[in-house]
DNA sequence: GTCTATAATGCGATAGAC
DNA sequence: GTCTATCGCATTATAGAC
């Protein structure tokens, strides 16, 4: 159920899609899917749950390293990339439809998750730049992994993505150091 | 008018935005919204074509030089930057709102430039790693568009994105010569 | 747990006065 | 060019039978 509403939401957006869509595809009534969620935000909380809670305990446990260890970021991003890959339809959708984000219900949640992840690749007192890169780094990945064909294997994708983000990583490095000079 | 409907669809998206919302921000009615733009679909196609046209012509104008003086991609990035800050709310709004896109009024000419526009960068044949690529370069300017501050001028997101960009191309041209070995 | 039926509201869109 | 008023319809959500 959760799976059809998520197929939905990615091709027709969050508000694009009415309780009849979702009943209509899974064969049921609108009242039926009241049935298991009593509102159309309780049923994008449960939907983005579990994969916020996820992406959240990915970060801190990056909190947690000492910073001198995870300077380099790659394996910040090696995690993050096989998160988008545990919850590759999930990812798909939220980066192509922010304005689900704005909803009450998870507007504080999303805005949280998001800025300790950039932080997670840029640290935590950064500035406009590395803030741009961080963002530029996640929607990168992000991106990449909407362009990918859908029967591309995980492992390959892992590979790919992992590189990209690590050499994003290290081309804000680059600049950093630039300016400083 | 398209001023105050850009601002509301950036916030709320497409879907999410109702022509009462745009009457009231502007202290009018619905009626008066609708003498000027007869549909919603209307208004949303006056708000793509500008943007549209300018991004459909600047690909053109690649499309036209030689294959060989664009294999690097750094002059077709810096002119695709330019149209970026040229439209940049306009660019933050896209970016964040794909549902917007899959409009029937605009699907065909958005599939259309988006597909030229990752083509111009990667080439017109290209396989699926080059589509991740260029597909998680042009994500990755807008995300960095979109996490500059708003006072930010327009010179240095011009210099920092270019470079953001290149930088992707960069690794785009490693990672392909790497697979070809 | 799913159904039918319906309430209450908001939506896009139109008609006609000013 | 903007208004008031309204239509028809889809939407979220609820009540109560099975």
């Amino acid at each position: 159920m959760l799976d059809a509403a998520l197929e939905l939401f990615t091709a027709h957006g969050f508000e694009g899609t009415s309780l009849q869509d979702i009943a209509d595809r899974l064969g049921v009534t609108k009242a039926a899917v009241y049935y298991h969620f009593h509102t159309k935000d309780e049923l994008l909380r449960a939907l983005v749950e579990p994969a916020f809670a996820e992406v959240s305990a990915l970060v801190a446990e990056g909190e947690e390293r000492p910073a001198s260890s995870r300077r380099a970021g790659v394996v910040e991003v090696g995690r993050y990339v096989d998160y988008l890959l545990r919850h590759r339809r999930f990812a798909v959708w939220l980066a192509r439809d922010a304005a689900a984000m704005t909803r009450d219900v998870v507007v504080q949640q999303a805005t949280e998750i998001r800025e300790r992840t950039e932080a997670m690749l840029v640290g935590a007192d950064a500035d406009a730049l590395s803030r741009i890169w961080a963002a530029a780094t996640l929607q990168a990945l992000a991106g990449g992994l909407i362009a990918a064909p859908a029967d591309a294997p995980d492992e390959w994708l892992r590979e790919e993505l992992t590189e990209l983000g690590a050499h994003l990583l290290a081309g804000y490095r680059k600049a950093a150091r630039r300016r400083e000079a």
